[in-house]
DNA sequence: GCTTGTTGTAATTTCAATAGTTACATCGAC
DNA sequence: GTCGATGTAACTATTGAAATTACAACAAGC
């Protein structure tokens, strides 16, 4: 089981927004265009980080802006907004175990907080990361490249 | 995006196994009654936790032994041996983006090493735990019960 | 006000993975 | 050889991701 590539395609916008901002109208074809997939795929995920109040997207003459500062949107965020995990819950469970059997009637109780530990210890990591990391990151490669 | 049950089912396992060893005799119907699925999914499991060298299973006659201590056996090696993730990569990339857009043909590299640290993140707090503490949490939820 | 380019969104398709189920060959102990 | 168990193939149902087509809604410029 992996992570939905929608969560590295949602960084994937941020970057281009951010770099493209000066330079062109950054609407969901040109998005598209980079990503290398359908605008449609493009729209649905602005919606989501609109949704999350991360961005404000221009209806009928297109273009994108950041309600805050790069360095105030953590890779949490864009993954909080993205990713409809079930009740914040990474781990999911068996319904339904066994009333009668003194393990079925406890597991849940058993695992809960380790399982939260471990998903605690990813988001945090992932709070750690923000926008600017990805401005200041692709800087450094861009200038490799030359 | 959420990871399958099967991983939580294969700690539902263990702790059955430790906990009923000695009391009867813990069969794959044993299992999936406990925790209410089929026995051939219980035996699916068995074969990978099998193939990961965490325990042995008697064929014919049944039953389950670990190869190791309880201590020694994680939540990550329980993971691992379940979770059949591509190339061991959690979060995945959209592939092919442009690679004649400098955001495009940099993203992976871009991204690799931030992504990388929070499945680290991760997986070391999985190694923090392993089915020693479900022996004696659950220890002290029958205590509780009582 | 009409045209143009864009976003918003519904509807549909394809594909893959999870989970469940039936069936049966295989095995080990008695 | 019988019995109870595992190993595994084959099939189905359900779900979610991703892609695609189509079109209504909108905002700006002429």
């Amino acid at each position: 089981m992996q992570i939905s590539s929608r969560f590295t395609v949602a960084l994937h916008i941020f970057t281009c927004v951010d770099t493209f901002k000066n330079e062109y109208k950054v609407t969901s074809d040109f998005l598209a265009s980079s990503i290398n997939t359908n605008p449609v795929i493009i729209r649905k995920i602005l919606t989501q980080l609109k949704s999350a109040g991360l961005i404000n997207v221009a209806r009928g003459t297109g273009g994108i802006e950041l309600t805050r500062d790069l360095s105030e949107i953590t890779f949490f965020d864009v993954y909080e907004a993205i990713e409809p995990v079930e009740d914040g819950d990474l781990f999911r469970f068996h319904e339904a175990p066994n009333p009668d059997c003194p393990v079925g009637r406890n597991i849940h109780a058993l695992l809960d907080d380790k399982l939260k530990a471990i998903q605690d210890a990813m988001e945090a990591e992932m709070k750690k990361y923000t926008l600017l990391d990805l401005r200041t990151g692709l800087k450094e490669l861009l200038e490799k490249e030359a």
